[in-house]
RNA sequence: CGGGGUGUAGCGCAAUUGGUAGCGCACGUGGUUUGGGACCAUGGGGUUGCAGGUUCAAGUCCUGUCACUCCGACCA
């Protein structure tokens, strides 16, 4: 059978897109609704996704000189309020404990919506001198945000994540530190998801609550909506103004330090889905696929197939992560579905006649395409398949991004474009607040960010016609 | 918080003018199967969201209430 047939045209997903990608989560058993409305539980197969991506990225950042800690939960609400436009930001988002046990609480205790404020009052006690300097912590921890409409992984009321916060003797130092980080989740989707991104800067508007810049990574899933993927931020002195964090310099004179953080999130595992899925569920780039090779054995109450398939999956083993189904109460074609839905990027099947001529079956998820190969090649073609699935999927992404990238010269032909597509539009723009909120009223959309390489196609800005100062991305988003 | 919708088995649904709750999938057991979601036989599973009312009789009609969900505003 033609394997074309199979793959439909992702544009007509489009409509029904949001229940497509309920629908995978769901049935490929990423996670549950919690009991808790707005709160989700992830399941093994799902976290272990997560658990890739945290090895991934944690020996990257320790790579860098960072290192792990931990901070408490709960944030009493004076420390919260230290910082005035970080806490006007989380406000409306923030859950309370008000209770201990029997008793109310004197003062009442939020459940961390991010860590600035808790950890900038231990750094405060840690700085001495400029020798302490820099302090370079990350944590993995989960946050709670009050969201009135979620959606799992995207948009949960708790989340996890890592953030990484850093305090500086200099400015400049503090700036690297935020555009290093911001190169790392940048390499990171490229190289290990597959998802091209658009780095750049927030507009003051979009910026994190409390920050001086704030640097993101944009992807643009299947549908060509934005996911702002992963943040780093700088923030000048302003906490450490507020929590008081200041070292003693070379000349002994008292200085503010200089601060950064940095988060990914499990939101990320939505954008996977997003960017890589398809009409037959997940599809997992090799690198962060939690099983990346499944064996599934034909006709496996016949003699010897199941010893060529537990020898085979040992073999493959040192690898790679193999997957033995074995069960014995489903059939092949069930398995094919099963683990199709499940993203896993190759498939071996061997029966009967396979062992008989000494080959497989190889199939591979991102294409669909099934291959006959010799047993003694395996290994071989495996190692070939990693590699060239990893890069196709993204090489895919790339494509659909790029189709979806449109250019704006003037707001009649801006809105034109997001009333017949979904997608992103580069746009020239003054700068000015007003175009800003003029977009977002009457077409849903926001700037992504302003890009580190920008392609100026015209002097002025195709909102208001006045001299432009940056090209801009801006999209619906997630 | 503004507008719409839905609550019946684990999931998806059905039940005629009110007449004592059924189908598919899933699940249990036995057997035959296994190269793209197997088949046969058989079995288990329900205070119809909750509370009240009308009636000989309510899944169905009335009142209240709760929950969920979709579309807008807020966000990683």
């Amino acid at each position: 059978m033609d394997n074309k047939e199979f793959v439909k045209d992702l544009t007509k997903m489009e409509d029904d897109f949001a229940k497509w990608y309920t629908d995978i989560v769901l049935k490929a058993e990423l996670v549950d609704y919690a009991p808790i409305k707005g709160f989700m539980v992830i399941r093994p197969y799902g976290y272990s996704i997560w658990e890739n991506i945290q090895n991934v990225l944690d020996k990257k950042f320790k790579e860098l000189g960072h290192k792990n800690a931990y901070f408490p939960l709960l944030i009493p609400e004076s420390m919260l309020n230290k910082e005035k436009e970080h806490v006007e930001g989380f406000a409306p988002e923030v859950a309370w404990v008000t209770q201990g046990g029997e008793n109310e609480l004197q003062e009442r205790l939020c459940i961390r919506p991010t860590s600035e404020t808790i950890i900038c009052t231990m750094y405060s006690k840690w700085v001495r001198s400029y020798r302490d300097l820099p302090l370079k912590y990350n944590q993995w921890a989960n946050v709670v945000r009050w969201e009135k409409t979620t959606r799992p992984f995207l948009r949960t009321a708790e989340f996890l994540w890592q953030e990484g916060h850093t305090i500086h003797a200099t400015e400049q130092e503090a700036i690297e530190e935020t555009l290093t980080m911001h190169k790392v989740y940048a390499d990171f989707c490229k190289d290990y998801l597959a998802i091209p991104v658009i780095m750049g800067q927030k507009s003051e508007k979009e910026k994190f609550a409390g920050a001086q810049a704030t640097y993101t990574i944009e992807a643009m899933m299947h549908d060509g909506k934005a996911l702002q993927s992963g943040t780093s931020h700088y923030f000048g002195n302003h906490f450490a103004k507020a929590f008081d964090i200041k070292f003693q310099n070379k000349e002994g004179k008292l200085e503010y330090c200089y601060q950064t953080s940095w988060g990914m999130t499990t939101r990320i595992i939505g954008g996977i889905i997003m960017v890589h899925g398809d009409d037959r569920g997940l599809k997992l780039p090799p690198k962060i696929a939690p099983i990346q090779v499944v064996i599934v054995p034909i006709a496996q109450q016949k003699e010897n197939v199941l010893e060529v398939t537990k020898n085979l999956q040992e073999k493959l083993s040192d690898k790679y992560s193999v997957e033995l189904d074995e069960r014995s109460e489903v059939s092949p074609g069930f398995k094919f579905n099963y683990w199709e839905l499940r993203g896993v990027p190759v498939r071996i099947e061997i029966g009967p006649k396979d062992i008989a001529n000494n080959q497989c079956v190889v199939f591979r998820r991102d294409t669909l395409e099934k291959e006959i190969v010799s047993l003694d090649d395996l290994e071989e073609k495996i190692e070939f398949l990693m590699e060239d699935i990893q890069n196709n999927m993204y090489e895919k992404a790339k494509e659909n991004f790029e189709k979806r990238t449109f250019i704006a010269h003037d707001f009649e032909e801006y809105k034109k474009i997001f009333k017949e597509n979904e997608g992103f539009a580069k746009i020239m723009w003054c700068g000015d607040r007003e175009c800003e909120d003029k977009i977002k009223e009457e077409n849903s959309t926001t700037i992504r960010c302003i890009p580190f390489e920008e392609d100026k196609f015209q002097d002025v800005c195709s909102i208001c016609g006045k001299k432009a100062k940056h090209m801009v991305y801006t999209a619906r988003q997630y």
